[in-house]
DNA sequence: CTCAAAATTTAAATATAATCTAAATTTGTT
DNA sequence: AACAAATTTAGATTATATTTAAATTTTGAG
């Protein structure tokens, strides 16, 4: 595993600190779409030394490489996705889930968007899921 | 015109208070997707007792009575939008202008979308704009 | 292996954005 | 005019992001 993600890392002109491992390996395995803070509290016991700045920079440098991306999922916080691929997410307002869907991009039609040259496209949702909406309210 | 905006904010269940009035004119006048930032500095040499806490609080209130929405452009900024209807935004990483685009979502099909109930859609996208990419690149 | 240079990580300082609080002002009612 | 309620305000606090410079680690030449 570690292994795999060095070489990923490499592959992508990265050098592969032990930093950087972790906080790629974070992001693929959980895919939760974190915070800056998620990560850094996350892996603090990790990596006693962890410094948040580091987290910032490792990120900065990955979108920089192309091997992870800055999402919004709400208008409130900035997130981070190892998954660069064209992709949407809904958010629950209740039990604050998030979800990945797979999203048809070609099949919305947009006329004047074609007059421009598109490099990102950032699609999200808010609601109720699915399991919330056939559960009880919670009472509070 | 104010006294069309005060009947709008009447009717919205909104006191019209000038400052209210001066905000809500802003958004719907410049059409310029603000930060409160924007707001607070352009309106202050019109109301000179003007406090950036009453720009929050004011866009808290339109958003809680419908008449506004927090709206995503760049995942650094918070900014704001007088028209709630669904519409998509484009911005030109060159120009730094923002298009605002009409979308047909009914087009895009997202199957595992139906079984949710959706409240909010965001779609915003990033690019090089149609005049931006017949202008010479700027040299700097 | 040892040393110096380069790269990386780190803590601290600074900057920016958002929220909270309590006081002051304004508005509406009697 | 006098009071109560609503609104605005400044200032304090908190949270988030960026910058800076020093410390640490890694790398490669000799």
């Amino acid at each position: 595993m570690i292994q795999n993600i060095s070489n990923h890392l490499i592959t992508n002109g990265i050098k592969p600190s032990y930093q950087r491992i972790k906080v790629y390996e974070y992001l693929i395995t959980k895919k939760n779409h974190p915070t800056v803070d998620m990560i850094y509290k996350e892996l603090l016991p990790v990596i006693p030394t962890f410094s948040k700045t580091t987290v910032y920079n490792t990120l900065e440098l990955f979108m920089k490489k192309g091997i992870a991306i800055m999402i919004t999922i709400d208008e409130k916080e900035t997130r981070y996705d190892a998954d660069t691929s064209i992709h949407t997410h809904f958010k629950c307002e209740q039990c604050l889930n998030i979800y990945d869907l797979k999203t048809d991009l070609n099949a919305m039609d947009i006329p004047e968007l074609k007059e421009h040259k598109i490099t990102e496209q950032h699609l999200y949702f808010k609601g109720i899921c699915k399991s919330c909406l056939t559960k009880p309210t919670p009472s509070h």
